[in-house]
DNA sequence: CTGGCTGCAAATCTTTTGCATCCTG
DNA sequence: CAGGATGCAAAAGATTTGCAGCCAG
């Protein structure tokens, strides 16, 4: 539900309307994605309001940065922890939920303190495989 | 040994004074970084010249891109493939060797021809442990 | 010689910021 | 009603591009 996503922050018809279009989204998209979807309900959006809400957002634990796509930040509303799966050609992401048990051995730490990991699969989605 | 990185492609001072500085780096420099280190030795070096250079040392697999920070691209001198310890803090990277076997179930491959991946691993380093 | 490469500047794209105004709680 | 949020425009970064002149092969 909508409302759980936000609470503690002020309810504006722009966040609002930024959620739903990010509620069930699969498609990870950019902030102008965002953008350009809102802005057709809302002629006045603008991308300080995207960028602000994504903020937002992002400190809450609501939507998630991706750092996938090397031109620009990928935002993604899934909350539970997933890795990625990445076509080389057209740049598709997809979700894939598979447990990995990376385990890293002590000595491979190199003093740090691991607390996540994020894993990209890359190859050709069958779109670009078809056209080849 | 450097001109084996560039064979095929013109050896001109402002490129080897490049792979000079890549080589041996474990930095994950940007091309910025890259810019401003090699413009000391070469004062009129333009950032055309570097992301030029960069483009050609990609497409021959001498180097490859990181897309791990955020903010901007990132290179990676070190051939043989290997995945990344991030700091969440200073966002210094590191590389770490360690071969892990992640099969993909037939069911979760969603039709892709999976070629490769690459692991991300999120943490804290030991100067930012301390520094806390 | 000649096509690829360099250097410079301008253009593009993404993201951030300042600030006056607005409106949710 | 106050403080957070919005909208607009300008700024800041990163990367790309056009093009004239240069030089490695």
């Amino acid at each position: 539900m909508i409302k759980n996503k936000i609470k503690g922050l002020k309810m504006t018809p722009q966040r609002l309307a930024i959620l739903a279009y990010l509620e069930g989204n699969i498609d990870h998209p950019s902030a102008d994605d965002i953008y350009k979807a809102v802005l057709k309900k809302f002629p006045t959006m603008s991308f300080a309001t995207v960028y602000n809400t994504l903020e937002s957002l992002k400190n809450r634990g609501s939507v998630s940065e991706l750092t996938i796509d090397p031109d620009k930040k990928r935002f993604d509303p899934n909350p539970d922890p997933h890795n990625h799966l990445i076509c080389n050609k057209c740049r598709k992401i997809l979700d894939i939920h598979i447990d990995y048990e990376l385990r890293v051995p002590y000595e491979k730490k190199q003093g740090f303190e691991i607390t996540g990991n994020h894993i990209k699969f890359y190859g050709i989605c069958p779109k670009c495989r078809r056209g080849k």
